[in-house]
RNA sequence: GGGCCUGUAGCUCAGCUAGGUAGAGCGUCUGGCUUUUAACCAGGUGGCCAAGGGUUCGAAUCCCUUCAGGCCCGCCA
């Protein structure tokens, strides 16, 4: 069984399952969080496919303040550290808030992946006053907490801890208030800032519970049944093992079903996280990786399995992957062992529908060789289409299923693609020396290109008699191609390459080239 | 100091919550194909399943111990 049917095995069928994920859109929201949504997607499927009442949503803990100046700050941005995420202006300008700047990129990402949570925002529901009887709960039971988190924890926490961090109504940060007196419905406090006041805690947005007490206390709030964490918080002592024991005796409300994930590493980088400027933003990652390939990597391996992603070669495996278990899966291929779970893996795999049939396909290593060839996309079609790669007629879902393929095999060219694999058609003769061997040669090439078929076995086979009648290495023969149309000594497979471009094109190139 | 995960063929891994004669891909080797960003076809090769112990008629699979690696926690969240 797949590990999200599995772990939908797990819940109540009586009741309604809320299935939550949350995450602090404090810098670029990279693909380690990206797995926190991808996994409780997958248990909210798998929920609702069990014939569950199951609802999924996402709180964007953006009441939460700002730790320190993060390398992809501006330094200007010191005098924000200790401020709610939602209070701090956007660093582009164009959004509500620094919050929403973060936010409103990964949302748009999740859309894409076909992740359709219902999204609450921390602030407005600190705002709108929702955790008022929780705050209030939290500071009369405050021992009990302190003893709870002390114990468990096994960090002392200052004497004069509340479970409340107050937000100084003069500077408006969350972490430099100092409580002084707690007498219902009042928190005298003084701030470094220098202020002295009170708050009422019957007000909302005065103050914030810490992370936690915050966390127990926003299960009971939404009625959270399932939610998946990272492995950071699942240390001993950690924040799991000190909410759920908060939610029990403090709130009365019995902690969700969870399942611990592991972190996302980029490969050769290490982990990736948001706050040391080492992540590849979820944004970027959608932007080179197509996004049910995406899904794909996260749905084929278990949450406790660490999965390293690699953005060079290893994304194109990735995608050969895919595609291979797609073949199957329309039973256009043979099964092999070690496709696990393939077919729930697919179709948890799928943004939406499940494709109806086998979409076109065009291998990915392929795709990225046309993609530099061709400019956009209709001239790629118009190649594919000369090539045989892809049927006359192409159906709507394929046709946008390749223009989306193209779209992120050229990001992923552009930014992310090794070196090697990547070359230019020289608009203009590359400035070469060709001996006299090699005009030889490429006299012979132009006369037998001018009488073949243009396909990539003809032009093959006639490169290489060419060069059998020059008494030439075909290696040279190769790399003398190469030179003349891209101005290197390598490229993509020749006969497939040529055949990509026009042959007009290729011998007025020879032409000029033995001038 | 604590927690989680991982350790299966040269490499990457599947199999481990139904315990029942070791699997795949890649590599390598052989043969074929007049060769190209890590090309194709056919076939062969390869493992004391980290080590030790236990449960069992039977263990890669369950339990305990040890070793090795990775990550996380031990500020804040």
């Amino acid at each position: 069984m797949h590990w999200a049917d599995v772990l939908a095995s797990h819940l109540e069928e009586e009741r309604k399952q809320v299935i939550a994920t949350g995450i602090t859109p404090s810098g670029p929201i990279h693909i380690g969080n990206m797995r926190e949504v991808l996994t409780a997607d997958a248990v909210y499927r798998a929920a609702k496919d069990r014939g569950l009442d199951a609802e999924f949503i996402y709180i964007a803990d953006d009441f939460d303040h700002l730790r320190k100046v993060y390398p992809f700050l501006p330094e200007t941005y010191e005098q924000y550290v200790g401020m709610p995420l939602s209070e701090i202006p956007c660093p582009c300008g164009e959004h509500k808030s620094y919050a929403d700047h973060y936010l409103s990129s990964f949302l748009h990402s999740l859309k894409e992946l076909g992740i359709n949570p219902k999204v609450y925002r921390a602030s407005k529901l600190y705002k709108e006053n929702k955790y008022r009887e929780y705050i209030h709960t939290a500071l009369e039971k405050t021992d009990e907490i302190r003893e709870i988190i002390e114990k468990v924890s096994k960090r002392s926490l200052s004497k004069n801890w509340i479970p409340f961090n107050i937000l100084c109504q003069k500077c408006g940060r969350l972490t430099t208030a100092k409580p002084v007196l707690y007498e219902y419905p009042y928190v005298e406090y003084t701030c470094e800032c220098g202020f002295e006041g009170e708050v009422d805690i019957r007000k909302g947005g005065v103050g914030k519970l810490p992370w936690r007490v915050d966390w127990p206390a926003r299960w009971k709030m939404l009625g959270v049944t399932f939610e998946p964490f990272g492995k950071d918080h699942a240390a001993s002592g950690g924040s799991w093992d000190t909410g759920k024991i908060i939610a029990e005796k403090i709130f009365d409300y019995k902690p969700p079903h969870n399942v611990v994930y592991e972190f996302i590493q980029l490969k050769g980088k290490g982990a990736m996280h948001s706050s040391k400027g080492t992540a590849v933003s979820a944004e970027e990652m959608l932007n080179m990786t197509p996004p049910e390939v995406l899904r794909f990597m996260i749905m084929k391996n278990k949450p406790s399995k660490h999965v390293d992603f690699d953005p060079g070669f290893g994304l194109l495996d990735l995608v050969d992957e895919y595609d291979e278990e797609e073949r199957v899966y329309f039973g256009a291929e043979e099964e092999k062992k070690g496709m696990k779970d393939l077919r729930r893996t697919y179709e948890l795999s799928q943004p939406y529908n499940v494709p109806s049939e086998l979409p076109v396909q065009v291998p990915y290593k392929h795709l990225a060789t046309v993609a530099q060839i061709a400019g956009n996309w209709e001239d790629i079609k118009t190649v594919l289409k000369r090539t045989g790669q892809i049927p006359d007629v192409l159906k709507k879902g394929d046709e946008e299923r390749l223009k989306k393929r193209v779209e992120h095999v050229k990001y992923w060219l552009r930014y992310f693609a090794p070196k090697r694999i990547t070359f230019k058609v020289q608009k203009k003769t590359p400035k070469i020396m060709l001996s006299d061997e090699q005009k030889k040669l490429l006299h012979s090439l132009q006369k037998r290109f001018s009488e073949i078929k243009w396909q990539a076995d003809e032009i093959h086979n006639a490169v290489y008699d060419a060069s059998e009648e020059n008494r030439l290495n075909a290696k040279t023969a190769f790399q003398t191609m190469y030179q003349i149309l891209l101005g290197q000594n390598h490229g993509p497979r020749l006969g497939y390459f040529l055949s990509t471009l026009e042959k007009e094109f290729v011998l007025k190139r020879i032409e000029e080239a033995v001038k």
